[in-house]
RNA sequence: UCCUUCUUAGCUCAGUUGGUUAGAGCAUCUGACUGUUAAUCAGAGGGUCCUAGGUUCAAGUCCUAGAGAGGGAGCCA
C-alpha cells in the first residue's frame, strides 16, 4: 500500500481514468450481493462520495464484514468509468485495508435520515453527515472570506483580550473568571468577596465585545477588525443566541455612519459572493435538503430557495431608512391598524420588537434593511449623538429570517458629550479612563460594527438553528464536549 | 426568564373512552439476488413507555412535581 493517497475531491475533478490510486475515508453505506459490493466512501474533502466497487470473490470474507457504516478504510484500486448512472467514475478495488471498524450495533449514525435534534446530541460525530460536513466546510470558507475581505482593504487583524477587567460595556451578562475557591472565597469586612486576592487582583470576566479595545487600535492603525469568540451569560433560549459565539468587529477611524453602512453592506455581499463562488456543491445540497424539509409547509410559509435568496441579496441594494421613518411605516401598516401586532406601534421612542423588524424585512421591503438614527435612550453610551438631541448614529442591519445580523454605530468622539452620557447611564467613567484617552488625545470621527458570525452562517446555509452552525454549541444548561 | 408543544425500540413516530400479550417504517442481524446508488425481497432479534410521587380493581394513557428537548417571546450579534 505504497500508493500515494489522493483526496476524493481531487480525484473526482481530475480525469484519472485508468490510473491506480489510493483513497482513504469513512464508509457511508455498503450494499451488494455475493459477487459484487458497492461502498460509498467519503473523506470529508467534498460532499460527494466515491463509489468503491468490490469484486467479492477476490476478498477475504471477514475483511468485508468489517466494512460497515462509519468504518475507516484505505482502498487501492483502478479509477474506471462507472457502469452505473449515479456517478461518472468509481474505483475498482484491488486492495482494501480496514483502518478502524465501527460496530454497527453501537455506531449511532445509521445509513438513514436523522433529525437535527438527534445529531445535536451526537455533535462529536455529526461532522460525518452530509449536512454537517457541508455546513462546516462553508463555515471555514466564510471565516477565510472575512480575513480575505479585510486584508484586501488594508484592515489589520487585531486580537483583543478574552479576559477583561472592564464590565462597563453593558452588552450583556458576563461570565466571571476567577481562581478563588468558590466554596470558601476570601471576604471583605462587609461580607462581599475580596477580589484583590483573586488571580488578577480584581474582578474579571470573559469579554462580551472587543469593541472598546478595537477603538484603541483604530485610533492608531486606522482600520482594524477583530474576529474571535465572545461570551454572553444571558439566559437566552432561542434559535439565534449562543453563550459562546464568534463575532467580527471592524473599527475604522475617519468613517462616519454612512461610510460604516457602505462597508457593512459591501462586507456582507462579499461573504455571500464568496460562498456562491466557492461552496456551490455544499449549497446545492443544503438547498435540496431545505426544499425537502419544507415540502409539508404551506406555500406562504416556505422561504425562497437558498441559492436564489443569496443571489437576490447580492444583487439588490439594502434598504436604508431612519428609525423615525420605520415607525411611520409601521404605524400605518396593516397589521398595526388591524391590531395584529402583539406590540402595537403608537408613538416614537419604543424599541422595535422582532415582529416589527420581520414586517419591514419580510413583508414591506422583501430585502435586507439598514435602520439608522435610533432614540438615544434605547442604545449604548458610546454612540454618536445626533444634532437633533434625540437620536444617535446607530445602525442595525436586519436580514430576512435572521433579524439583527449587524449592530453598529458612529462613535461619540466628543469627550464632554461622552462623559455626560456615561454619567446619565450610570457607567463609572473612572474605570474607563483608558477608553476616554482616545477622546482626550487626537480624537476623531470613527465608526464600527459587530457581525455575529453564526447568524451570517444561518443565512448562508439556510439552517434554522444557530446550534447547528457552530461545531460545539454553548447554550444555557449545555456545555457538552 | 416567560408562553407553548413534546418525551414510547438504535432512529422517526402511532398507540382510540384508562382495560389484560405495547405496534409500524427505517436501522441492525440472518438468508436470497452478477451493477447497486434511500438497492430490492424473505425472516429474526430488539422496550426502565423520561424520572419520582399520586388517583384507580386496573396507568404508556389521568393528576402533581422535577429533568430534558422543540417552537415562539424578551435580551442581543
Amino acid at each position: 500500500m505504497e500508493q500515494k493517497r489522493i483526496k476524493i475531491k481531487k480525484l473526482l475533478v481530475s480525469n484519472e481514468v485508468g490510473s491506480e490510486v489510493n483513497v482513504k475515508g469513512w464508509v457511508r453505506t455498503k450494499r451488494g450481493n455475493k459477487q459484487i459490493n458497492f461502498i460509498a466512501l467519503n473523506d470529508g474533502s467534498t460532499i460527494q462520495n466515491l463509489q468503491i466497487v468490490v469484486d467479492v470473490p477476490n476478498f477475504n470474507e471477514d475483511l468485508l464484514k468489517k466494512i460497515s457504516t462509519g468504518a475507516a478504510i484505505s482502498v487501492v484500486g483502478e479509477v474506471i468509468a462507472s457502469q452505473g448512472s449515479g456517478q461518472s467514475v468509481e474505483v475498482s478495488a484491488t486492495k482494501i485495508e480496514v483502518l478502524g471498524v465501527a460496530d454497527p450495533e453501537k455506531y449511532p449514525l445509521q445509513p438513514k435520515k436523522h433529525s437535527l435534534e438527534f445529531l445535536r446530541e451526537k455533535a462529536h460525530l455529526r461532522f460525518r453527515t452530509s449536512t454537517f460536513s457541508a455546513v462546516f466546510r462553508i463555515r471555514h470558507a466564510m471565516a477565510f472570506a472575512v480575513h480575505e475581505f479585510f486584508n484586501k482593504k488594508g484592515f489589520f487583524y487585531m486580537h483583543t483580550p478574552l479576559i477583561t477587567g472592564s464590565d462597563a460595556e453593558g452588552a450583556g451578562e458576563m461570565f466571571r473568571v476567577s481562581t478563588l475557591d468558590a466554596k470558601n472565597p476570601p471576604l471583605n469586612e462587609d461580607g462581599s468577596i475580596n477580589y484583590k486576592e483573586d488571580f488578577f487582583g480584581k474582578e474579571t470576566n470573559l469579554t462580551v465585545s472587543g469593541q472598546l479595545e478595537g477603538e484603541l487600535g483604530a485610533m492608531a492603525l486606522g482600520e482594524i477588525y477583530t474576529f474571535g469568540p465572545t461570551f454572553r451569560a444571558e439566559n437566552s433560549n432561542t434559535t439565534r443566541h449562543l453563550a459562546e459565539f464568534w463575532m467580527i468587529e471592524p473599527e475604522m477611524a475617519f468613517y462616519d455612519i454612512t461610510d460604516n453602512m457602505d462597508l457593512a453592506e459591501e462586507f456582507l455581499k462579499y461573504m455571500i459572493k464568496y460562498a456562491l463562488d466557492n461552496c456551490m456543491e455544499d449549497l446545492e445540497f443544503l438547498s435540496k435538503r431545505l426544499k425537502e424539509e419544507e415540502k409539508g409547509k404551506k406555500a406562504d410559509e416556505q422561504s425562497m430557495e437558498l441559492i436564489e435568496k443569496l443571489k437576490f441579496v447580492l444583487e439588490n441594494d439594502f434598504v436604508r431608512l431612519t428609525y423615525t421613518e420605520a415607525i411611520d411605516i409601521l404605524r400605518n401598516s396593516q397589521p398595526n391598524k388591524k391590531k395584529k401586532f402583539q406590540y402595537l406601534i403608537d408613538g416614537w421612542g419604543a424599541d422595535l420588537q422582532s415582529e416589527h423588524e420581520r414586517y419591514l424585512v419580510e413583508k414591506k421591503f422583501m430585502k435586507p434593511v439598514i435602520l439608522i438614527d435610533y432614540p438615544k435612550e434605547i442604545k449604548s453610551f458610546y454612540m454618536k449623538q445626533n444634532e437633533d438631541g434625540k437620536t444617535v448614529a446607530a445602525m442595525d442591519i436586519l436580514f430576512p429570517g435572521i433579524g439583527e445580523i449587524i449592530g453598529g454605530s458612529q462613535r461619540e468622539e466628543d469627550l464632554d458629550k461622552l462623559v455626560t452620557r456615561m454619567k446619565e447611564m450610570g457607567i463609572p467613567a473612572e474605570d474607563m479612563d483608558w477608553y476616554l484617552d482616545t477622546r482626550r488625545f487626537g480624537t476623531a470621527t470613527h465608526s464600527g460594527f459587530g457581525l455575529g458570525f453564526e447568524r451570517m452562517m444561518l443565512f448562508v446555509t439556510g439552517m434554522g438553528n444557530i446550534r447547528d452552525v457552530i461545531p460545539f454549541p454553548r447554550t444555557p444548561k449545555n456545555a457538552e464536549f
